[in-house]
DNA sequence: CAAACATATGAATAAATGTTAATATGTTAA
DNA sequence: TTAACATATTAACATTTATTCATATGTTTG
């Protein structure tokens, strides 16, 4: 039980769940979610690590950038399933997500 | 996409978690609950309120109690499915409601 | 190797949430 | 109709959680 209380509430904050819902569509680094959610470093870093803590996410270093990605166990959750059937990003979120990826943002992300 | 951070809030709480999955077993009032859980009365109407804003259950007066049973709208959804499957009870819990039941709590309840 | 970069971490603070205690409301039964 | 009962509500307090700021860690590039 003790983990599925983990579960709810890291999905229980807008911040993680917009996350979560973000790296349903695809893997990404730290910087771009900092780029779509448009939000401090510190504060992604943190959600990051409670989405880890819970289960849902894994990540891997690749190069300089830290690779973010859903964990295909918890995938497979029913309670995962319904949510990626019922649950969507505001279009707005969409946007900058396709944005994000169709101008690199990842190569030129310190480039203030 | 705020209903369902509501969603996960009302079950990110154990003793909430715990009201909600004894209804899905069947309806009970508030003082049966109170002795299953062996909680203050003000805690689980507090969680009640919480588990009703978020859609979970409804309510209804019978005589003098008030009986909760879950929101059978809900039930339907897939991550509440995925929740009944997954997620279970403690067997203390499980012994409780079925004492609770056999002797008729609902009706000998203030007699402490 | 030093500087710039990408991210994580820790501590301090602010905000939200859960718990308790006291009281209020509505119901039944004597 | 008053007392006992069942539950809700309110306010105070305690605890947890989120956010920010500052700093640390590990990586790449010149």
């Amino acid at each position: 039980m003790e983990k599925f209380i983990k579960l709810f509430s890291a999905l229980s904050d807008e911040t993680r769940l917009r996350i979560y819902l973000l790296l349903l569509k695809g893997k990404l680094c730290v910087c771009e979610l900092i780029n779509i959610l448009d939000m401090e470093q510190s504060r992604i870093s943190h959600s990051l690590r409670i989405l880890k803590e819970a289960g849902l996410i894994n990540n891997q270093r690749e190069g300089k950038w830290i690779i973010y990605s859903v964990n295909p166990k918890m995938i497979k959750n029913q309670i995962i399933q319904g949510l990626k059937k019922d649950v969507s990003l505001t279009g707005k979120d969409l946007q900058k997500l396709a944005k994000c990826k169709k101008e690199n943002i990842r190569e030129k992300c310190g480039t203030k």
